[in-house]
DNA sequence: ACCTTTCTTCACACTTTCTTAACACCCTTA
DNA sequence: TAAGGGTGTTAAGAAAGTGTGAAGAAAGGT
C-alpha cells in the first residue's frame, strides 16, 4: 500500500484528497503547512506528495526546495489557475507534474499513478513508451519495432520527454538537457526539432503534447 | 568445463553465485577487489568473468577496461538498480551484458549461455555476415569463399562491426575497440580505414553504412 | 640500411544536420 | 472582431560531419 502526505492549508481541501486517495488504497497523512510537512515527510517517509503551492508561512516552492535537499520522493503540485511562473518554477526545482484546481479526480489519479511509475522503470539502457523503443546503447529508435532514423539532435530530444514520459518537461529543462553548456537562446530551434519529431513518430507513436507556457509532455501509455 | 572468476566485493554474493554456477558444472575463482581480479584473470584465464560495479578499491569500469587491454573474454555485470550511466558506460566499454541485483538464478545463467557462446569463438572461430567470413583464429577474411587481404587495423574494425552486424556501433565504441588505451582522437583516421574496407568489401559484400553524427553500421542479411 | 607495408595526417568536395528567419495558425482576452 | 502571446510549419543559409585521394611518417621484414 502507498503511503501518500497531503501538504495544504485549506482543511476542506485536505478532506477532499484523503476521501479520493482512501478510495485507492492509499495510507493518507496530512500537514497544514510547509514546515509541518517536512516534517511529516521526514517521518513517514511518504511513497508520494501533494504538494499545495499557495501556503501561508512557507512557500511552495520553499517546501519543495527543502524536500528535494535529502529526498526523492515524486510530489505532485497543486496549483491555482494562472500560476504559470510558479508552475514553471516548481517543475524546475523537481516537483514531477501539477493539476490545477478545480481538478477531477480521474485526472489528479491518473497523474498520481504517472509519476510514482516513472520513478521506478529506469534501469535499462533502453527505454518503451507504448510503440516507442529508444536504445540508448546504440542510438536507435524504433516505432512497432520498425525502425526509425533519427537525428543526434532529434535523439537527445526524445530521450529527454521520453525519459519523464507522461510528465511535462519544461522548456528551460529541456535545452539544458539537449544543449549542455549552451548561452544562446535555442528555445527557437526547439519548436522546429519537436516538429521534426512528430512527423517521424507522431503518426503512430505517442504524442508530443504542448503545454502552453510551461513545456512539452511525451504521451504514456495509459493516457489518451 | 568452463573457468568462471567472480569479483565482488561482499562475500555473501560471491557464496551465491559460487553455488548457482557449480550446480551448472563452472570451476568458480573468486576476488574481493579489482586488483586481484585482474591478477586472476590473467593467471587462471577464465572463460567468463562476473564484475560487480560497486567494488571498493578500483572501480568496476576501471577494471574492466584494464582487462580489456589485453583481454576478450566475455565479462558480464553486476549492477544495482539506478546505475544507468555507469551500465551503459561499462556496456561501452567492452563488457557482453548486465544482470541487475537482485537477479534470478534463471535468468543468471540465460545471459551467460548467451554472452559464452557470442564470444566463445574457440570452437567456433568465424564470424559470418552475408557473403563476408572472418577467420578470427587466423585473422584471415574472405568474400565469396575467395579471400581478402586486409590489415590488422582492418581486421580489427571490420571485426567490431561485424560483431553487431546489422546494429550501430558508435564512433566511440569502435575507437576504443579497434585502438585500445588510446588518448588522441582517432576518428580522422577512422573515415580513412572505412574508406579502405568499403573498396574491398564493399563491392560484394555487406555494405558499411553511416550514421551521421553517430556511428556505422554493418548491413546483415535481410535487410536491403 | 633498404624496401615494403601499413598507418596517420591533410586538403577539399560533398552530404547531412542544425540554426535562423519568416509567416501562418491557434487560443485567449478585450 | 481585433490584438497579442505562444506555437506550428516551411524554407534557406550556416555549420557540422563524412567521403576520397594522396603524401609523409611509422612500423616491420630482409
Amino acid at each position: 500500500m502507498s503511503k501518500a502526505l497531503i501538504i495544504d492549508d485549506e482543511q476542506q481541501m485536505r478532506r477532499l484528497l484523503r476521501m479520493v486517495l482512501e478510495s485507492r488504497g492509499y495510507e493518507i497523512y496530512e500537514a497544514a503547512d510547509g514546515p509541518l510537512g517536512l516534517q511529516e515527510a521526514a517521518f513517514h517517509r511518504p511513497d508520494v506528495i501533494l504538494l499545495d503551492l499557495g501556503l501561508p508561512s512557507m512557500s511552495g516552492i520553499e517546501v519543495l526546495k527543502r524536500l528535494r535537499e535529502w529526498s526523492d520522493v515524486p510530489v505532485l503540485i497543486l496549483s491555482v489557475r494562472d500560476q504559470e511562473n510558479v508552475k514553471v518554477e516548481a517543475l524546475e526545482c523537481g516537483a514531477d507534474d501539477y493539476v490545477t484546481k478545480p481538478f477531477g479526480t480521474a485526472e489528479l489519479l491518473a497523474r498520481l499513478t504517472v509519476i510514482q511509475r516513472r520513478r521506478f522503470t529506469r534501469q535499462n539502457p533502453e527505454i518503451i513508451v507504448g510503440k516507442l523503443r529508444l536504445d540508448l546503447l546504440h542510438h536507435e529508435a524504433s516505432l512497432n519495432a520498425e525502425q526509425v532514423k533519427l537525428t543526434p539532435t532529434e535523439f537527445a530530444l526524445i530521450k529527454v520527454l521520453a525519459e519523464h514520459a507522461g510528465r511535462i518537461v519544461t522548456q528551460n529543462q529541456i535545452v539544458r538537457l539537449v544543449w549542455p553548456g549552451q548561452q544562446t537562446d535555442q528555445s527557437e530551434g526547439l519548436r522546429v526539432h519537436i516538429n521534426h519529431l512528430r512527423k517521424k513518430i507522431g503518426a503512430s507513436g505517442p504524442q508530443i503534447i504542448n503545454e502552453p507556457g510551461i513545456g512539452y509532455r511525451l504521451e504514456s501509455e495509459g493516457e489518451g
